[in-house]
DNA sequence: TTAGTATT
DNA sequence: CATAATACTAAA
């Protein structure tokens, strides 16, 4: 019996291979969106394909994907996805999920090197076989040797995901740090954690203040922090606790509001939310709600008022990772305009 | 400045 | 035919 996970992985690893391929990303983005479609299904998948619409009633499936669906729900195996792995070795997804590698840099290291495998990727970097490489310099080694290194000490396995129930402490702790620093106005916990999913593959702190260069340098200077990944601006990374990967993002206390929305997520959520705003004439990103003719800001003190601008009720932070749950909001009395 | 990857 | 918007790093 073939289960909505399993459709959910065939569609990803669909999506990664041809991404590699150098597929069409509309394409690409097509599989991924099918995938996360799948994943919002309460029901069986095998149950729709023998129900009335079929799978095409199923949103974010098209012919294609559905009937490439539908054989591996009847047959067990998708022979397209065989074609795929026919041609692309499936070896290099392994190596597409190291961080910092992208599906252009994987294309080229098995093009021009021939590497396929994760340890075809170790001994080449170890041993000077990528010196010299375009756009893959002495850093760049060191970067993917050093991810080589943390996924081997793992012993192959991903970056595990963690229960928001054992995050709670580490959550809190972090926003206490935080909000003693004298430049910090506001702390808030977003992402995941704040859309209250049962595990987080990291956490994300948003900090209100005029001073966000001194407030990052804070922030990956607290103790407890064991790598910095990236520290710029106004975005700074670190890994926490066993490797655990900390965000923080500091803004203007004025754009407090449309930070911690897009900081929340989900990001197919912010996608949809952007592009409503875009047919009103108006662009959201973190900073605010601005008109698309004149660039006036319109919006972004808080998450209300962005919310309200794009002719919605606020929208509790759970419930958004329903693709439905805009429309049904916007339906909503309330906060259509009086 | 650009390419690539990452982030929600 | 289309595509959310932005940040960071390394390389050129």
């Amino acid at each position: 019996m073939v289960s909505n996970a399993d459709v959910i992985r065939t569609l990803e690893r669909i999506a990664d291979l041809l991404e590699i391929r150098g597929e069409n990303t509309f394409k690409v983005r097509a599989y991924r969106q099918a995938a996360e479609r799948v994943e919002n299904l309460d029901r069986p998948l095998h149950d729709i394909a023998a129900a009335d619409g079929g799978l095409r009633s199923v949103e974010g499936f098209g012919a294609a994907i559905a009937g490439k669906m539908a054989e591996l729900i009847a047959e067990g195996r998708s022979s397209y996805l065989e074609r795929l792995e026919a041609e692309i070795p499936p070896t290099l997804v392994d190596i597409l999920a190291l961080p910092g590698m992208g599906p252009r840099t994987v294309a080229r290291l098995w093009r021009d090197v021939g590497i396929t495998t994760v340890d075809e990727l170790d001994h080449a970097a170890r041993s000077g076989q990528l010196d010299g490489l375009p756009r893959i310099g002495a850093r760049s080694i060191e970067r993917i040797v050093a991810a080589l290194d943390a996924r081997a000490q793992r012993g192959g396995d991903p970056p595990p995901r963690r229960d928001r129930s054992a995050l709670v402490s580490l959550a809190q702790s972090l926003r206490d740090v935080l909000a003693a620093h004298p430049a910090a106005q506001r702390v808030e916990v977003a992402g995941s954690f704040r859309r209250e999913r049962e595990s987080c593959g990291d956490l994300d702190l948003l900090v209100a203040t005029d001073d966000a260069p001194v407030v990052l340098i804070a922030f990956a200077a607290v103790p407890q922090v064991e790598q910095v990944l990236a520290r710029g601006a106004t975005k700074s990374s670190v890994h926490i606790d066993g490797g655990f990967q900390v965000d923080c993002r500091a803004v203007a206390p004025q754009a407090f509001g449309a930070a911690l929305q897009y900081f929340t997520g989900s990001q197919a959520h912010n996608v949809r939310l952007r592009g409503r705003a875009l047919r009103m004439g108006l662009t959201l990103n973190e900073y605010g709600v601005f008109r698309t003719d004149d660039g006036t800001r319109v919006a972004g003190e808080t998450e209300e008022d962005v919310y309200a601008t794009l002719g919605l009720p606020w929208i509790p932070p759970q419930r958004r990772e329903d693709p439905a749950e805009i429309d049904a909001a916007a339906r909503a009395p309330v906060a259509m305009e009086v």
